[in-house]
DNA sequence: AAGTTCCAACAACCTGACTTGATGGGAGAT
DNA sequence: ATCTCCCATCAAGTCAGGTTGTTGGAACTT
């Protein structure tokens, strides 16, 4: 599997209190960093689409695609919405604003010069 | 090697045009998507350090640290200073800002529900 | 000069993430 | 009921990225 190793299940889904522990921007850091996923993320930009389409759009094979959603979707980036027999994926835009809240965090106070060191 | 796969050698540096790039976009994540590197980050959050500094700090092995200090830098996430036989990294805050404009471009219009389908 | 410390780079190994192909379930159509 | 389409999941194989130990250069000390 991916974004993990020993962190898969912690409650993702709602966390809306703007602090995100250092584990868990890994776990969004590790979600959006593959080339595959950027595209589909890339792709959902725009809007929900179903998954069918996106198959077709970006020309990978079923169960690829599948593989990254569930990655995606396990790091609390996408939302999926059944209907009928499809399945509709979209971006939360609350997970790319808690990741960009924690890279301002780290921006705020980086550029302190060293201590003379050893 | 890491963050990389063929284009390890664009201008990297000198980048100020707040557009990123998806290709530059994910050679950050990548490089941010690792728990020893994001410790890194973390430490240099406050401040610029020394490499033995942060060999200590975080446990590493030299060799170690210094492998991720590269993939880093090479992403552009860090920038490297000599003094003596010392060297200092210190976290670039316009790589984390372009990399929240990236984020933050993502989310502007991703809830537009989907097309009808198929 | 020789010795020491700090750091980068290399080769070889190894783990874990990704890929591929196949299987199975759910929902609609005939 | 049967068939078809959409999608998730699984097992096995592949491979890129990370680890480890070592080597070597640069700078300072004695």
């Amino acid at each position: 599997m991916v974004g993990l190793r020993g962190l898969e299940r912690l409650p993702i889904q709602g966390e809306l209190p703007g602090e995100l522990p250092a584990d868990r921007a890994r776990l969004l850091l590790k979600a959006l960093a593959d080339p595959i996923r950027l595209e589909v993320i890339e792709a959902l930009a725009g809007g929900e689409r179903c998954v069918c389409d996106l198959t077709s759009e970006l020309g990978l094979a079923q169960s690829k695609l599948s593989f990254h959603l569930k990655v995606l979707r396990d790091a609390g980036l996408l939302a999926d919405r059944h209907s009928g027999r499809w399945v509709y994926y979209q971006l939360q835009p609350e997970a790319l604003e808690r990741l960009r809240g924690w890279l301002a965090a780290l921006a705020a106070s980086c550029t302190t010069p060293a201590p003379p060191c050893c």
